[in-house]
DNA sequence: GGGTTTGAGATTGTTAACAAGATTTGGGGG
DNA sequence: CCCCCAAATCTTGTTAACAATCTCAAACCC
């Protein structure tokens, strides 16, 4: 079961992923509280949550406004960070992925492929993320997925994938296909060139 | 000025860090509603933020419980990548460092000082972070604070200084010194044999 | 004319009541 | 005696009203 928080979470998520709000723009809570028809407590918890994620900067007294998008060396130096950390997880939990896990992750690609077929960059940039994240999940590192979300979100705001997004999907399948066949080296080979 | 979901935030997070709720145990809103004479919507946020700093686990409908310290292999993991952060930080700001604030790190340091006087683990480890939060601050890190601080949070639980408090204290005494005479090669080595 | 103050309006922070969902307890049936 | 179901209780989720704070503009003083 989800909550509306959670819900309103995804929507305003989603929406700043999707660039449909400016950098620097102030969000105000009455607005999104109307648009989406729910009270203002949701919404509160959200820009929250939202901020914590680094998608928004909170100040006491006024409100949140829409952070700028990574850029540059920081960039550079954040997806070092994320690669890091999957290559941890994946690399330390590998022999514990059993078939549940596989399948999630044989669904989460499914739902990447679809998504690269829509040509809509927040989308697939949506379904990479998930991919990434039930992978972590599978190879047990729950407790190492929360900062690695956080680390990940703000790159999502300038997701640009200079590859056609064929050769992107290829890539996850590469991943999968290594896992499948339990080929360690492999798996992390393909993670880090993918993430890189 | 600051608000009371932030002052209630700090003081459950000084009570996780000193250890005073057992680990796995469920927190109850109305307990600590009451105990801090608040309502329950400041005690919410302070359970969600907390549960995003990686200190409580969050549930839908069944609230937070405290989750369980990070030991051996991935303290060890965590803890390098919390360097690597540092060191990027301070490595890339180190010629924007200002008088400013280099005050403001001696003040972070003097805090120590007191706070290894007192010879509380808690309050050690607390000021421990601020001292390092102020210099990553300091260093134009402001967009990197949020998940360093994510990252470390965890590992206050199991805030374990093998050596005296004296050593400890001289370790930040040495990087602060090396911060004011411009040494930038000093100061990195300072920081990454203090977190290692 | 420039700067400051004061007020109205708008926005966020907090609270308490209500709704919805989980947990526990007690009874009934096998 | 054990298991299962249902009602009562407790806990969290949501809402709307109220309080505190900020913003902006107009009037005022110098």
């Amino acid at each position: 079961m989800t909550s509306i928080r959670e819900e309103i979470t995804g929507k305003i998520r989603d929406e700043l992923v999707a660039g449909k709000f400016q950098a620097g723009l102030a969000l105000r809570e009455t607005e999104l509280a109307e648009r989406f028809g729910v009270s203002r407590g949701p919404i509160r918890d959200a820009f929250l949550q939202l901020s914590q994620e680094g998608f928004l900067a909170y100040q006491v007294n006024k409100g949140v406004t829409v952070r700028h998008p990574l850029i540059g060396e920081d960039r550079e130096f954040i997806s070092s960070i994320r690669v890091q950390i999957e290559l941890y997880v994946v690399g330390k939990g590998f022999d514990d992925l059993d078939e549940e896990g596989l399948a999630k992750i044989a669904d989460a690609l499914k739902e990447l492929e679809s998504a690269c077929e829509t040509g809509e960059v927040a989308t697939i940039a949506k379904a990479d993320m998930a991919f990434h994240e039930t992978l972590l999940v599978a190879c047990g590192g729950e407790d190492h997925v929360h900062y690695w979300r956080q680390i990940c979100s703000r790159m999502l705001l300038t997701y640009t994938r200079l590859r056609s997004y064929k050769a992107l999907y290829k890539e996850h399948v590469n991943i999968y296909k290594a896992l499948k066949s339990k080929m360690k080296d492999v798996a992390l080979a393909a993670i880090n060139s993918n993430v890189t």
